[in-house]
DNA sequence: ATTATTCTGTTGTCTATACAAGTTGTATAA
DNA sequence: TTATACAACTTGTATAGACAACAGAATAAT
């Protein structure tokens, strides 16, 4: 496997996924725009040859991702950005920025390297898989210029060739997964907790050493099975809230 | 309307949501014990008499709430209770406190007394409707006998005649809604903070005051149009963290 | 003018069927 | 004994169609 990309997929995704990113496509990038109708059930499968069972599950699937709401008789609503920076289920911090409207840098303060797992408090979110070594990131996330998130990533270095050697694209991991070795990150559980800020988050932050942050453990699936990424998250909530649903 | 109880529910219940609610009821109940396999999709169709897409559908809302997970070709698993006191998406206390084996009891410290909705912190989570009166509860949620979470429900007095004078049914409020008004809480909304925990909080969690704890801004959406509730809940995360996924 | 009623288009629920694809155990062959 | 192949089971995906329930606009009745 010498090839810079992975193999191009072969494995056929299935149609409703096809549709479903189509639309998350066009959401995001403004075709359908935010509080405005998608076109009617009847009027997908015409442009996407499905029948509606296929349709709605491709809609249904936009639900639980947060961007879109149905409403009987009338039809779907292309959801409004969240207000309060939603780091929702599966949405990517590049992804959440963009649709909220607001300006977000990442910056990258060490990595990508390999190094072993020594975080325990990872071990109750890491079942039976001993994964010898990681990719790992120490990322600082920006909104407006101030700090927001301090996250630490972990990734299983299995799967990803030449991941180290090349640039995320733009900037997104979530988005050089997907297009550059096919990986979907489909789901993710998560432990939330209050913390006193340690010095370095604390610095990094810009707040006074001991104020509250978030601190969000997760484990994100993906569409390799036993395949999972891990992501330790200080934040500070003092601006932006955490928002999600269910 | 001088019935205790709502009308008995004449709205039939939609065939899924009846699968849905039977398979919870045997999950929680212990008879589909955790780990273990569910009857499979055919299995169930014959036993409910339904077609596999309508079992389906049942089963993927099991999934949503987090009772279950499914594998190709092999089964749908029952979840083992979050062993974090997960607070996950729907599920009320009783029910979460329940299923984690855990010993939880719950002090109603205030309430229910009827008030109007005076913490501004609800404002982004409330969109059009002006309700005039709430039902108000203060309540102090312990987990073998240590307070773990400090939380204020607002409750629109609509829909619920005699809700005030009668007690909770196993001193749950999700399942009194469901049994005697027929009101299904179905899916939530919430923001997440971490904040310092005022006097009166950190009196009643047994911790410093300013030490770090959870906020939760909960908006519930529920079976009925346009009726929800609202918590707003503080969370001492020092023992349990709050787990949640998707 | 206002209020009902009807109509049309939408999503919600459900049936019946078919084949694909993953998992597991069993039988067979090396 | 160890592979290999197969069979039987599971869930995943998809088609085609039907009727119910809801929303909103157009129409008819008052």
């Amino acid at each position: 496997m010498i090839s810079p990309y992975a193999e191009p997929s072969l494995m056929k995704t299935p149609l409703y996924r096809q549709i479903q990113a189509s639309l998350k496509e066009k959401i995001t990038s403004g075709v359908y725009e935010e509080g405005g109708l998608l076109p009617s059930e009847n009027e997908l499968c015409i442009e996407f040859n499905a029948t509606r069972m296929t349709v709605r599950q491709a809609l249904n699937e936009l639900v639980r991702e947060g961007y879109i709401t149905r409403q009987h008789g009338k039809g779907s609503t292309v959801s409004a950005s969240r207000k309060s920076l939603g780091l929702l289920s599966l949405k990517g911090w590049t992804e959440v920025v963009v649709a909220s409207d607001r300006h977000g840098k990442t910056l990258v303060l060490e990595g990508p390297v390999l190094r072993k797992l020594e975080d325990t408090a990872f071990k109750p979110l890491i079942d039976n898989e001993n994964h010898e070594e990681f990719i790992f990131f120490k990322r600082l996330r920006l909104v407006e210029d101030s700090p927001v998130m301090y996250e630490h990533t972990y990734i299983p270095n299995e799967n990803l060739p030449n991941f180290i050697k090349e640039p995320l694209l733009e900037g997104s991991l979530f988005r050089t997964l997907l297009i550059k070795y096919q990986i979907d990150v489909q789901s993710m559980t998560q432990e939330v907790r209050a913390v006193a800020a340690d010095k370095e988050t604390a610095n990094l932050l810009k707040i006074k050493q001991k104020s509250p942050v978030l601190h969000l453990l997760r484990k994100y699936k993906t569409s390799i099975d036993g395949f999972f990424l891990y992501s330790s998250i200080y934040c500070n909530t003092e601006k932006f809230a955490i928002s999600s649903f269910n």
